[in-house]
DNA sequence: TGCCACATCGGCCATTTGGCTGATCCCCGG
DNA sequence: CCGGGGATCAGCCAAATGGCCGATGTGGCA
């Protein structure tokens, strides 16, 4: 018998999954948790097989921190990363923090049954339209923004000018668009508007 | 008994929402559906007392269509939306389009229960922090964009300049521009950044 | 110690953007 | 048949943006 910790902010997808998973008979939820801080505390004395985990969990610590501290437990839980969107870097973010692998939430019951008793036998468990762009993000990983970028990147989305940027981290317009200039460059695009979509796109931000 | 139509294009949503509302006993759940197509269909044939209905469907018809195609039927269900986010437009979308209410899929299980009782008593239901919101839309009301402009905007978001825009829809960058500034007074804004991520925000796009 | 990444700043210049005014055309409804 | 909204276009001009060159200081790491 596997046991399966459900970790989900939303009380109704938990029941759905408890719904499913226990529908068969060789797995079973030994519990639920709505944040990451409770998922890792409930992990470490329920000590179950398989963490079935969401990325986003609400206010608290998101799901690829939760995937870290779990996989830094003794023993460590296989973690199913299972959530709605298909971002790259988020997939990429969870496979490094060590989780098995990665569903998305509208695939067909069984499909995650046998996601999460392939992870319970150690295997990778990948959607299939999702492998192929795990493999290309391996071969030109993500560009790495520094703290400071992301910083301004995340005014830059909030459809802040440099001027204002500039103000509220304190720092002169030269500073801001030296960083933009970095951003541009690593991002690969020519406008600001072409950074905001590529960063939402891959979740950078 | 009050009969219930599901709509979610995640199966495992709707395995939590059957499993939640069938708990009681003077709700059940006669049918599901995973788009609006389907759910349309349905409906003409089970007639449910109320549908509860997700905003976003997938690929298919939004939420919001779905609403106003199932308020057009006779008998009309009460249709109850239940989604995850709680973008201005949307909410207001949805109740313009004959929605009995709104409710956020992090909410508690018997809140949801509760919501579709009230909804088959002919009462609206807004999720709390949600009311002050509608009303105050109700003061102000999003504005509106024409198709066009529409159009443009998502052009907008995914980071075209005036100029790929005018390729794109083969018209001149003059005309683009007279659309930008358009929006951009629709919108209350002074750049297209602002413009894209209020679009966002409000749900526009 | 020297190197390197990072954050900070400045100047110059071409391009893009946004604000303004005004124009034509078409369709739809009173 | 006229009015109005929508879509199309034009020109002018100020401001913001983006590309390019360079510079300084600081902290970590080999």
């Amino acid at each position: 018998m596997t046991t399966v910790l459900l970790v989900d902010d939303h009380p109704v997808v938990r029941s759905g999954l408890r719904a499913v998973i226990d529908a068969g008979d060789t797995l079973q939820v030994i519990g639920e948790a709505a944040t990451g801080e409770e998922a890792i505390t409930l992990a470490g004395s329920l000590r179950p097989d398989v963490v079935l985990c969401d990325l986003r969990l609400g206010s608290g610590i998101d799901g690829i921190r939760t995937t870290a501290a779990l996989r830094a437990l003794d023993p460590a839980p296989a973690v199913l990363i299972l959530t709605t969107f298909d971002r790259d870097a988020e997939v990429l973010g969870a496979i490094e923090a060590g989780a098995a692998g990665y569903l998305l939430k509208d695939v067909d019951p069984e499909v995650i049954v046998e996601g999460i008793r392939r992870a319970a036998a150690g295997d990778m468990v990948l959607a299939p339209d999702l492998a192929a762009r795990v493999l290309k993000g391996m071969r030109s990983p993500l560009p790495r923004l520094t703290e400071r970028e992301i910083e301004v990147l995340r005014h830059l989305a909030r459809g802040s000018t440099n001027r204002e940027i500039a103000r509220t981290l304190f720092v002169t317009e030269a500073t801001v668009k030296s960083h933009l200039a970095h951003i541009f460059t690593k991002l690969d695009v020519d406008s600001r508007s072409r950074a905001i979509h590529v960063a939402q796109e891959t979740g950078l931000i």
